[in-house]
DNA sequence: AAGTGTGAAAAGTTTCACAGCG
DNA sequence: CGCTGTGAAACTTTTCACACTT
């Protein structure tokens, strides 16, 4: 793998302009410039080129991008060819929200199961993906090789969690609770810090 | 202001070091290092000094940071001396689980009051934070003065929204629509892109 | 002519190493 | 002596400018 020297915030755009290729397949367009595709997803023209040119020459001087092969040829880079299971693990207040949330499916990830503590709680009641008792967390990981999961446990139990995860042998976890999660070096958190956002914002208000 | 040349992922930093501070208020420790406080933050020492360094002299050679004194002037420097008071649009499936959330209070920002097209929902019951009808968000907005929003509605609908926001005076948005928003200089978006982060998550997954 | 691909410059950020202070 | 503050070096990422292809 030679994903060594790419910038960590490439890959982030790579997923914007995924999202835009589909738009403009959605209105038959078949081809479209950096300038274009640029101007839609917020960035410079020439970052566009630069990130799409760690991957390959996809474009046509004279002519733009294919809308279509293009989109495709980000789909694989980013592991999205086939749909990747995800289990969600706490089903609190913000977790079930998230179980609701229809932005995952959209974006083709299936959210295949729920765990937690207590799974017959009024809040989980709502929600068609089921919802299983913590304890059962281990073996389906490991039966259905899940390798994405997203943590809303509270604070205090998320690093027992991850690590139950992690030995299941999970590879990516998107993690809601305001902690540092220790974690071996081949897996990847991603850290969503609600209080945290809200917080950088308000440094720039006057 | 001379907040030019500071980093912006400095500011982020800043808030990781603040909540550090505070648990270790919270044990009674009057004095930390660097290193200890890097440590607990996850960065590098020689990182911690040179972000604190961007806002003054607050350590004592050969001892430390004063533990108190120091929350304090990132407190201030975070423009977080006084409670902040928040609004969020669209109390739906996500915009209701947030007005739930304790993790704003816990950092002391205060969820004022939401809006929404249809504010009697049922969802909406469950908050004991008035849900107020969507029309009524410019006048609140403007009559008590509110600096930063919440932002929950449909994309389709959010970037008409943000419009009437910045109008009526806001200018910090955490936004959890996966759009582009346009927004004047002043204005401060936050983009929370829940999808995104999960997608960023598969690439790095073999 | 239009628009990509890319080396090189610029800008931004992190790390180092050590002088200097308590 | 211990630990901060900081200039300079190293590294990363973005932007520019233009050669090159269709």
């Amino acid at each position: 793998m030679d994903k060594i020297d790419i910038p960590k915030k490439a890959i982030y755009r790579l997923s914007i302009y995924y999202r835009c290729l589909q738009r403009l397949k959605e209105n038959d367009v078949e081809t479209v410039s950096s300038d274009a595709l640029a101007r839609a997803a917020g960035v410079k023209p020439s970052q566009l080129r630069k990130d799409l040119a760690y991957f390959g020459q996809f474009g046509t001087r004279g002519l733009g991008y294919p809308v279509e092969a293009l989109g495709t040829t980000i789909r694989e880079t980013l592991g999205r060819e086939r749909l990747q299971p995800v289990v969600l693990i706490g089903a609190g207040n913000l977790g079930s929200a998230l179980l609701r949330y229809q932005g995952f499916q959209k974006e083709g990830f299936e959210v295949v199961a729920a765990f937690d503590a207590n799974p017959d709680s009024a809040r989980t009641r709502v929600v068609t993906i089921p919802v299983f008792p913590e304890a059962e967390l281990d073996t389906f990981i490991r039966d259905q090789t899940i390798k994405l999961a997203i943590l809303c446990v509270p604070a205090e139990f998320a690093q027992a969690v991850v690590n139950r995860l992690v030995a299941a042998g999970v590879q990516g976890i998107l993690n809601f609770s305001p902690l540092l999660l220790e974690v071996p070096a081949d897996v990847t958190v991603n850290n969503v810090d609600l209080a945290l956002e809200l917080e950088h914002l308000s440094y720039f208000i006057r």
